[in-house]
DNA sequence: CACGATTGCTCAATCGATTGAGCGCTCAAA
DNA sequence: TTTGAGCGCTCAATCGATTGAGCAATCGTG
């Protein structure tokens, strides 16, 4: 039984197809009350579903957003934003057209006439972590940014504020009573834009509490995972006693990971002896440490609705041309409590209990 | 600029916009080297790429395969999944359009609606863990199933072969020597089918290696998580020394990092006191683990592409109706290893090490 | 009652491609 | 020279919807 044409429901209500254009769409103005009675018992009796190609042709609106990215599969953060990507677009009544270019100049070229083929209403080019990209050629105008930011700018952006979230990390650490306090990030070519803002926005904290950073708590792992976090956490614990942090900000969940591991190799009790915060929330992580770690939330799900909502025009982008900087929540878990109420101070040090 | 049609082709190479299609189409029997040459030039050089709306409208095929789901954002292995269909429909010239249907079955019934107006050329319907579901109204014939069966047959699908992956898991723990292995399992109400058809694979393998299946070893965790693990690992632990297991096969990776822990609690070694295999290579979590861990690997790439390739007709599904059982590969890693060469029998036991 | 305005609906062009039928030409065979 | 076949290309219909223009009937007004 082949689909139900507009015809159809025509022949069936006895009226003309413009007719039941008019009633499909609501414009309903010229039309009498009964005539659309009658076109949409028709419509219902023969399940009519209007053909959206033939609907895309004559409108040129496809009512279509394409979503093009590099690596939908590598990291679990890529879900929550095509998630979001696509519960905005479907609240507006759109679909969402998929492309993972796998790195690939080529594919995405192709792609990207595919996704112009189709007449996409809207385009959407995503990284699965925050960087800076080179805009492809043939973008077409007002393609928003999703989780990266176009080198020459010109186009509307969304990324995780980072800097902000470095400094509510420190923050946390700040208010519980921490002065010592490490970033524990990755080796220099490895290190990504994300974390030289949450770098910033631990200095930023740190001055504005009048705690002088030292630069010996500003540590780094060779890699992003826990091994690269159970390193660097190792130098941290070699240093004397008075110099060592009482609290580490981990640039990410996994790296905090490896930190846990190496204060429990030291008898280091996690909150009592040390304070830890992450980044990221990766829920695996994060949710299964023990204590569970008190963390700051990437909010992939917010940038894909966002980034959506301005490919469809019922969002504005910041007007300055800046990449807009999306919250990134606090989720306070159990890793964070007060410094160690005798502070380490073996050798002479003064205390650093205040009065 | 607006974009060139086939007609702005036509022109500038001097021919009809017949001629054109039938160049770019590569229907060149009857056209001459020369006005080829031409059109193609022409095309180059006005920048065409054919509108995709007008010809699906044309030919009736729009080059596109739906792909609707329950919760694209949930599990870190839905990525994988994407990709593979991703990958495949790009291989064939396809676009996939997706839509999360947030398990809503209106949702679903609109998502269906949208697809359909869209004139895909097929349609997956994926869930994100193996299990049964119940065909929607209105799924069209040939929609294929991926990592779930309908209930009532009728349409291809695949899904992980978790029994093949049981006995391989359990196999590698016989021939490391094993004898007496148990089985960490979900509680009843929670358990899916991939944990009934693992623990039959796990029965088999012990049929097919003489071991008596002792109901002991086939225990429980609350939820699907490292304390559901540790909950059910601790039991095992509990037992009297000759009743012990000396390896222990966990339904999934999370649940096996349970038993991780409840293991370095009671002071034993991995591999050396305890064997370990988990189930589907969650790379967080069994990467990750010290030492690694050897698991089971979910073929979700491999189900993403077959769904695909099955959708677009350029695979023939299993003739006799059934689901495909996708293997899972074996991901050998350092948490096997023979069992403790001094059999843990304190009391009176008879001895396991043969002669 | 005549005339313009309003109401309720239809006509036909249009979006941009594909494709079966067909046209005019050349060349070979009869 | 006529006929037929083959070649190289074009004509025009078509896919299924939308939409500006327009037509016939009715209504209101002077």
């Amino acid at each position: 039984m082949a689909r139900a044409r507009i015809s159809d429901v025509a022949a069936a209500a006895g009226v003309s197809t413009s007719t039941v254009s008019l009633v499909m769409n609501g414009r309903v103005a010229r039309i009498s009350p009964a005539t659309q009675d009658r076109v949409r018992e028709a419509a219902a009796s023969v399940g009519y579903t209007p053909n959206s190609v033939a609907r895309g042709l004559r409108t040129q609106r496809t009512r279509t957003i394409g979503l093009i990215s590099d690596q939908i599969a590598t990291t679990p953060f890529a879900g929550r934003m095509l998630a979001g990507a696509q519960d905005a677009a479907r609240e507006h009544g759109h679909l969402l057209i998929l492309v993972d270019t796998v790195g690939d100049p080529d594919v995405e070229a192709e792609a990207l006439r595919a996704l112009a083929g189709q007449q996409v209403d809207g385009m959407i080019y995503a990284a699965m972590w925050h960087r800076v990209v080179q805009a492809p050629a043939g973008l077409p105008d007002g393609t928003v940014f999703l989780d990266c930011r176009p080198a020459a700018g010109g186009f509307p952006a969304v990324v995780p504020d980072d800097r902000a979230g470095g400094r509510d990390a420190v923050r946390l650490l700040v208010e519980a009573g921490h002065r010592r306090i490490a970033y524990v990030d990755l080796d220099e070519p490895e290190r990504p834009v994300a974390s030289g803002l949450r770098h910033e926005g631990y200095l930023e904290v740190l001055a504005e509490a009048g705690i002088e950073p030292d630069p010996a708590l500003h540590v780094c792992g060779a890699e992003s995972s826990a091994a690269g976090g159970r390193a660097a956490a190792a130098q941290l614990f070699d240093m004397p006693a008075d110099r060592r942090p009482t609290a580490i900000f981990c640039f990410n969940d996994r790296m905090a990971a490896g930190v846990y591991v190496a204060a429990h190799r030291r008898g280091l009790d996690i909150p009592r002896d040390l304070s830890i915060v992450g980044y990221d929330d990766q829920q695996l992580v994060a949710g299964e440490l023990d204590p569970p770690l008190t963390t700051i939330a990437l909010p992939h799900y917010e940038m894909g609705r966002w980034a959506t909502e301005v490919a469809l025009g019922v969002r504005e982008p910041p007007d300055d041309g800046q990449p807009y900087l999306m919250p990134c929540p606090i989720v306070r878990r159990d890793s964070v409590g007060p410094p160690p109420a005798a502070a380490p101070t073996p050798a002479g040090g003064e205390p650093l209990t205040t009065p």
